[in-house]
DNA sequence: AAAGTCTTTGTAAACGTTTACAAGAATAAC
DNA sequence: GTTATTCTTGTAAACGTTTACAAAGACTTT
């Protein structure tokens, strides 16, 4: 019943071969240029595939070499500022080597990722891109279990057998939080994101390394569990406000959480950053759009996804068989908010 | 070579049968459940699949019958804020069918647009939903020619035999410069977006409608021809600064070009909205996160996604037929960036 | 009890490729 | 001129499914 499916004229190997009157063995060979043929044949082959208009299936490719070309690319959500440029980079590195990228939104449901696993397997790709949303053992067991390559993005995960990219998290938090000392604030609020990802714990981690290392007391009351959104932010500025502990200073484990932050701030006619600095992560794109322009920790995202997949490949084509951890240093960009500017002037 | 090949312990229908003692036509009938097979028989087979943890190889049934469950999504950049939502919806809406979306970006280049076609041809992918870049004729007509559901995305072409999604772009636009006109302004500039595109035509049609229709003199020297790109917003204030020619308000013909203006416009010590208001055109989430708040018509990014996938299935498995041609209703964001929000406290 | 009908199962071909193997032609070696 | 070697091509099997067809078994119907 479906589109076409009758006056479906596709024309395959065996066709080319009838019209160049040789073997399908013989035009497999030309097309896939691995062993010699004469250059007679040759010729009459690529006229006749030309003529015909031919096109390889590559899922009969697929079947027959046990290769998709295919990666599955596993994210919580497209729509959340940070994974479009990750996204892309992940696509373009994809592109040269011709695989094709299946996207996957999880919103951070164990069981969606689960059911995506399990999709991606069944179509057989060759590789799975994975960025986990809660630290869930079981289906990184799973995609263990799978026998295909499989790189982490964004997340550390200890005793796995992937290989992994991500940015040293600790120690741009580390870098947030001098930065926010050297401003001279000493009573530091921090937002962190979801505690169970390493991305989240480790951010925690940094901030409490500067506080220590500049012999600054570490106040609980001053520490918000967030979870990585805009909402969270807000949220955690309020209750810090209602608490009425004094503060001058927020450092957010990402930016959206920081401009929820900042966005409650105003609303409570506190300004920024003259009354509190403030600091996110990540360095989206909207941070620099946003007023005031957002002091952050840029992660590079991009390059995060191409390296992901630059490594996902290496481990399909069988050139890298031991996992390897890449990890990229992160980078202070001192803007408004900080009101680190103002003193750099 | 690749990873993992030899100790490949794929199992196939083949084991099932034979650990349940049943030919592998009935093992695929009870899978498949079209087929009456009897409960005996069903049982042992269900148990031998589930304990060789059986997972079908979806690019042998793929082949089997002409169908790969897999659609193609080409747009031009995942990075502009305008996709992410478009890409969730399209996603969401073909996971309800169980299809995989592959991704692939053109940064809008006609020849990236044909390799993609190609690529996703090969892959043999059920259908394709495409947004143009540039009204490209060839392209157009190879999709055509390849017997494969289509269905454009944000873009109308004329006497293309597809489906297409759109939203009322000259209503939308009509809309925008009514809005501005209601405030009083009658020195209205514009900024188009690339006019080859429908989309960037039809709100140049809409703003020219709406001067029209309330009798205000459309001069040339406030419109210019921008991109969709923030630079481009940017330049074109600049341009019109540098001409001063006077104008009270800008209608951008989307928001990023939009906040562009604005970031040009205090540059040079031009407060919006006091001095110039200006609208936007998309209502992307920045626009609400930007400041001044983007006043901007809306167009349901999101649902016109998922509807283009709806009407993509709907062609792939036959229920439809003929194309049909689905068009939203714009709405007007009024928000802080033309003064409109004051006029209505 | 024989013949007919319906239901359940198995056999084998097909989907469009790649590739091991064999065969034949051409070239080299003696 | 015979034999060995290399090169080019074809034949056929395989990848893991689905499904047309046939066969056999279980019921009806007379």
């Amino acid at each position: 019943m479906a589109y076409d499916k009758e006056n479906d004229r596709n024309v395959t190997i065996k066709d080319v071969a009838k019209r160049a009157e040789v073997s399908i063995a013989t035009v497999s060979r030309i097309l896939n240029g691995k062993d010699r043929v004469s250059p007679l044949l040759t010729e009459r082959v690529l006229l006749a595939a030309k003529e015909l208009q031919y096109q390889p299936n590559d899922v009969a490719r697929a079947l027959k070499i046990k290769e998709s070309r295919s990666i599955g690319l596993i994210i919580p959500d497209i729509e959340n500022p940070f994974f479009p440029a990750l996204v892309r980079g992940v696509q373009d590195a994809a592109k040269i080597h011709n695989y094709a990228v299946i996207l996957c939104n999880t919103d951070g449901k164990t069981d969606e990722e689960k059911k995506y696993i399990q999709f991606l397997y069944s179509k057989r790709v060759d590789g799975i891109a994975f960025t986990e949303s809660v630290d869930n053992k079981k289906n990184i067991a799973l995609l263990d279990s799978l026998g295909i390559p499989v790189v982490l993005l964004d997340r550390r995960v200890e005793g796995m057998k992937a290989s992994g990219v991500s940015t040293d998290n600790r120690l741009g938090a580390f870098i947030a939080t001098k930065h926010l000392i050297d401003q001279g604030k000493r009573r530091i609020a921090f937002i962190s994101g979801s505690p169970k990802l390493s991305s989240g714990a480790d951010r925690a981690s940094g901030y409490q390394d500067a506080l220590l290392h500049y012999s600054i007391q570490y106040d609980k009351k001053l520490a918000f569990i967030g979870s990585f959104t805009y909402e969270s932010g807000y949220k955690a500025v309020e209750n810090l406000l209602l608490s009425r502990h004094q503060f001058d200073a927020i450092f957010a484990s990402n930016d959206i959480m920081a401009i929820g932050a900042i966005e409650c701030l105003n609303q409570y006619g506190i300004r920024v950053p003259e009354d509190v600095a403030v600091v996110g992560f990540d360095d989206i794109r909207l941070a620099t759009w946003y007023k005031p322009l957002l002091t952050t920790i840029r992660q590079p995202v991009y390059e995060m996804g191409q390296y992901a997949i630059k490594l996902l490949i290496e481990h399909i084509t069988g050139e890298r068989s031991s996992p390897y951890e890449k990890i990229f240093v992160p980078e202070l960009m001192i803007r408004q908010s900080s009101g680190g500017l103002e003193e750099a002037k």
